[in-house]
DNA sequence: GGCCTGTCAAGAGCACTGCTCTCGCTTTGT
DNA sequence: ACAAAGCGAGAGCAGTGCTCTTGACAGGCC
């Protein structure tokens, strides 16, 4: 028997009971995810998956790294940086979208609220702000202070680089109004309110386009 | 023994579990919220809670209600119809975040992502849009259309009644930006990106105002 | 080769949950 | 006064997270 058989069987039981979780999160929701019935379907008894992940909250914080990466890895895959700056504007911003609709529970999971007596811990950080970044690094190469209103000096400096402070808290605002407007719809506060909810989403990307300075395309 | 002395102490007992209910949900979260638990606290065994609550869902849609009307009427309750427009608007907004602030549990009930598997009833509805009709209150009477850029119209017709159509998207924008930022604050996204949280806030608050044709204080 | 140590899956068990059902007792309406 | 309805208590079922112990197997060392 070769060496790093036991290694290679380690790894592959530890994927299988991370994609049997996030099947259960996406079918069920984060509340219902049940550590028993995970082991039951990848074919092992409950107190073997404790080898492979300390606790349910464990577990939990596994899944809310991966999810922060997904929708990271779509926003960045959106981006494309040879197209105009409202294009690749509006492209993240789908983006963003059409990852949470497609994975509701896992969106809720990152963004919603934080899941009984969990503190997120410090693991999560580093991943959280891929989205962030990307909407950043538009801004930073095409983003015009001329034109917007003036903010006030309320954010870390360090925190978005390369960023003129001008446009810095826009940034950040219209980052907010990204996570609030789909956030809205996913959890069906837009029921009965919004109806067109393409041409919304379309509209309010635009208008935080302007409000970080994206040139009008002409 | 009069009669109605039974109806007394069936509502007193139905008001003793809600509030032992909100209690536990305040302090452990919703998840953690238990029949059992909510049963040894107001004295009686956990049978006899199901005479009252017919589930822990339906337990949980009760706190959802007089969570939107708690913070609906801490709203309208900031609301000074004699003050100038603007100075409405920020205490509306300061009024939400505030009570988002002292009761985070319930923000997060009402505003983040649903528990699992549980699909918000009907009865939630009507609860849900007071703070947004404050705030419409305040577009309808003081909002200037005519500095506001067009947005195009995605709404049903019915749904803000009195509000110019150039001025309910702006609305509905300014109340999921409301929604976005208590959320981020809260949930702590804002962690280690923005300092000054009361000033930040604010500058929202005011950005907001000018989308929805608030007149500028002069 | 043989052994010994560390890793692994399995099972039993504890304390907890939501929920149901049955049993008596008390209050109510007739 | 009597039947009907409401009520609290208890037992019980199926499920949960998590711990501990037991026995089997693979890895490296001699």
């Amino acid at each position: 028997m070769p060496p790093g058989t036991r290694a290679r069987a380690r790894a592959e039981t530890s994927r299988a009971i991370l994609d049997e979780a996030r099947r259960q999160l996406a079918e069920h929701g984060a509340a219902a995810l049940s550590l028993r019935s995970v082991a039951r379907e990848v074919g092992m008894v409950s107190s073997a998956v404790y080898r492979y992940v300390a606790s349910r909250d464990e577990l939990l914080t596994r899944l809310i790294v991966e999810a922060y990466d997904a929708v990271g890895e779509r926003a960045e895959a959106a981006r494309d940086p040879e197209a105009p700056a409202r294009e690749q504007w509006r492209a993240v911003w789908r983006a963003v979208r059409a990852w949470a609709h497609e994975h509701p529970a896992e969106y809720a999971l990152i963004y919603g609220s934080p899941v009984p007596g969990y503190a997120a811990p410090v693991e999560t950080i580093p991943a959280a702000g891929r989205v962030g970044v990307v909407l950043a690094a538009i801004v930073v190469e095409h983003g015009d202070p001329s034109g917007v209103a003036p903010w006030p000096e309320v954010l870390r400096a360090d925190v978005l680089p390369g960023l003129p402070p001008a446009l810095s808290v826009p940034a950040v605002v219209a980052w907010t109004q990204l996570y609030g407007t789909v956030g809205f719809e996913l959890f069906g506060q837009y029921e009965n309110v919004v109806v067109d909810r393409d041409a919304y989403f379309d509209a309010v990307a635009a208008a935080a386009a302007t409000s970080v300075g994206l040139p009008e395309k002409i």
